[in-house]
DNA sequence: AGGAAATATAACTGAATAGTTATGCATTTG
DNA sequence: CAAATGCATAACTATTCAGTTATATTTCCT
């Protein structure tokens, strides 16, 4: 039990299921579509898929005996940003830092 | 050998290594700081250090004998930038869609 | 100089994981 | 309805990897 979920950015850490996203960037695109761009095996690719449907990266629709898989934009916008502000956070501390160092330099000038 | 280089992706592709990053947006940390906030051991944070350098998100100045650690801004900038340009390129395929979906609502208008 | 502190590395271990082949289950097609 | 297609799951294997303990290295302190 609670055993940490998967989150976008452990499905993210994998080079092939990377290459999966950027493919769906395209576009929707079946299993079999997807496959062509690969090779690894079928369910090799089934279970990248399941990873990253857990992750909420993805998602599809069965058209037929097909499964069409399209992007979740907003869970990816959500990592993009979640790192994002880490380095807007970061960021605004070194401004502190600057200021602090300004502040510093600016009393060392008084005495 | 050309053993796949590890990047900011993979790192990041882990909760220890997010948490590590985000102690270092407040500033830099020696390792014993960062330490204090985990329960592993010394050396598995270390090793944890270890892939962030190698991944280029970190990067430390030796002060006595202590190493402090600073973020890469401009590394995890990198990261966040590529999952943006996946975002931006899915959207404006969507775009392309509703566009193309106006359009044959146009013309099954004018039928 | 000798001991303690801060960190890294080495060697090992167990668990997670990415891959495999085999199989099951719908759905379409001949 | 039988065969084939598209995909998922099961069961297994090999490798990766995050953690461990033990040790080495450098620097500081007395």
């Amino acid at each position: 039990m609670t055993a940490t979920p998967t989150t976008p950015l452990d499905a993210l850490g994998d080079y092939s299921r990377r290459r999966i996203i950027e493919l769906l960037t395209d576009g929707p695109r079946t299993v079999s579509q997807l496959q062509e761009a690969f090779t690894f095996s079928q369910p090799a690719l089934s279970k990248h898929l399941r990873i990253l449907r857990n992750a909420g990266l993805v998602d599809y629709d069965r058209i037929g005996r097909t499964h069409q898989y399209r992007l979740r934009g907003d869970i990816l916008h959500n990592a993009a940003s979640y790192l994002l502000q880490l380095h807007a956070f970061w960021n605004h501390k070194l401004d502190a830092l600057g200021s602090t160092l300004d502040a510093i330099a600016a009393e060392e000038g008084d005495a």
